[in-house]
DNA sequence: GTTCCGCATGAATCGATAG
DNA sequence: ACTATCGATTCATGCGGAA
């Protein structure tokens, strides 16, 4: 099968118009965050934000499958000592236009930024907020599942014995299906905290979250052969990532040296010989 | 010093006029989260939430001294498919009343819920919302610190067989050097991220969190003699960390169960005898 | 005296069933 | 149709008794 990752240079807004409706699986981005600098590229301020983003939001409502998820990235940050409150505001304008919040996933990070204030300790977490369509949509839970905590192995060692026999006898009359049950029980469901370390900088350009991020969610709400959407591609780490998972993929970027920078990372078209039957389902450009 | 831990049987919405204007250093409190069935404790649905909290708020903001810290620890439910959002809303609401939304911390509860869903993950973190009335506040840092070597210790503890393996490894030859390289490491401050297990079952009485996240806050935003309020009190807990970290503290509860367990677990009146000169200082009572 | 194992139990959520 | 109740699912933790 074909692996298309098409990489657009332009502005979301306008560049989401060109998308199919209800083409994308999954939308993965971390847009940038509201800045009071309007010196910096792009450069939002907190009050403009929800006004800015609405209109991207309803781009993607209308691309994105039915059974679809959208995960945004975002974390408000601090204006004259407060919290900004645009996070919360947009949660509550997208669900005006349709969205459902399905759930709010924390990205607790390992090693945050450093620094010292005086009312105020280091931020070390951000929002990774799922959004849908539907109450029904996919979720591919068992791709994620984690090694079991420790306590299990102190404990978990000899549980043969003992507990088929607990298990047999909740079940009563059947006991067929017990051992299978144990097969493979080291591993367990994660939760909704996902503790990972930021990236190290050992590649040129630091992206603003680390390749497991992505690879979590298009492993979860994705399957091989599916479509990834990124309308903030900025380095292109979602891409690239979808790409190694076998997934298509559209970023779009508006800073040419971003894009530039995809390009150079990333291979437009990836082969994968070893399914040389090239169904060429369909694609999501008009 | 005397250290006054004063009980109220009753509705906070009216008790709380009883406080003195800016008389409190510190709000710790868990209010009954909405809930749908209207049968059980509390029984406020998500709809009627922000509406029931406000006037509490309001009078919550009153007995706050200026530089006083109000700390919310709620979490929204899910609610057909979705979570509530009566939470942003509060916020909102909040700031119009005239709260600061200086900061939101995240527990990380290391035991979440058990429980298996086609389209949801269990919930394993809650909201510790920061409210101040001004820019300035008290904040005791230092009393926060942490060793270096308290998540060394997490760390080889959680990854026990292999990677001690792989450590040893690693070093090689010299494998007296690692331990006394983090025996009286130096203290660094924490994040906005605590990660503590629920106390669970076995224990006498049951609260809603563990004992270390009301022990935190009070140290971080008090010191010895000041005034804790939790209008919320329930089993207690909050209250009875305070008084053992001699703080004056006031409780409120609503149902007279819980206040009972109070009255049984606390003390009302402790006297610290090693500071034999009684200083009375200004009472939060009118 | 340690270490180990069994058991109970949580600020949960969904879907089916019953009134 | 709409709401209340119930069973099933699941995992980390502390306590108590056993080895």
């Amino acid at each position: 099968m074909q692996i298309n990752t098409r990489l657009i240079l332009g502005d979301s807004a306008k560049e989401l118009k060109k998308l199919n409706d209800n083409s994308v699986d999954l939308i993965f981005t971390s847009p940038p965050y509201a800045d009071q600098r309007k010196s910096t590229y792009g450069g939002i301020t907190p009050e403009e934000y929800v006004n800015w983003f609405l209109p991207i939001g309803e781009e993607l409502l209308r691309v994105l499958k039915p059974d679809g998820t959208f995960i945004l990235n975002i974390k408000e940050k601090v204006s004259e000592g407060e919290r900004s409150t645009y996070v919360l505001e947009l949660i509550l304008e997208m669900r005006k236009q349709g969205w459902l919040w399905t759930e709010e996933f924390i990205w607790h990070k390992k090693n945050s930024y450093p620094g010292k204030w005086s009312n105020r300790f280091r931020d070390s977490w951000e929002r990774l907020l799922q959004f849908n369509k539907n109450r029904k949509f996919n979720m591919y839970q068992d791709e994620v599942r984690v090694p079991v905590g420790d306590w299990a192995k102190g404990r978990l060692r000899n549980l043969s014995a003992t507990d088929q026999r607990r298990d047999n006898a909740k079940n009563g009359s059947g006991f067929g299906k017990n051992v299978s049950n144990w097969v493979g029980r080291e591993l367990v469901y994660p939760t909704n905290v996902l503790h990972l370390a930021t990236e190290c900088s050992n590649k040129n350009h630091s992206a603003a979250f680390p390749r497991e991020l992505p690879e979590w969610f298009i492993k979860l709400f994705t399957k091989e052969g599916d479509t990834v959407l990124d309308p903030f591609a900025g380095s292109g780490t979602t891409l690239e990532v979808a790409q190694q998972m076998r997934r298509h993929s559209i970023g779009i970027e508006i800073v040419p040296e971003y894009f530039q920078m995809m390009q150079q990372q990333i291979e437009p078209v990836n082969l994968y010989l070893f399914e040389p039957e090239s169904v060429y389902e369909s694609t999501p450009f008009k």
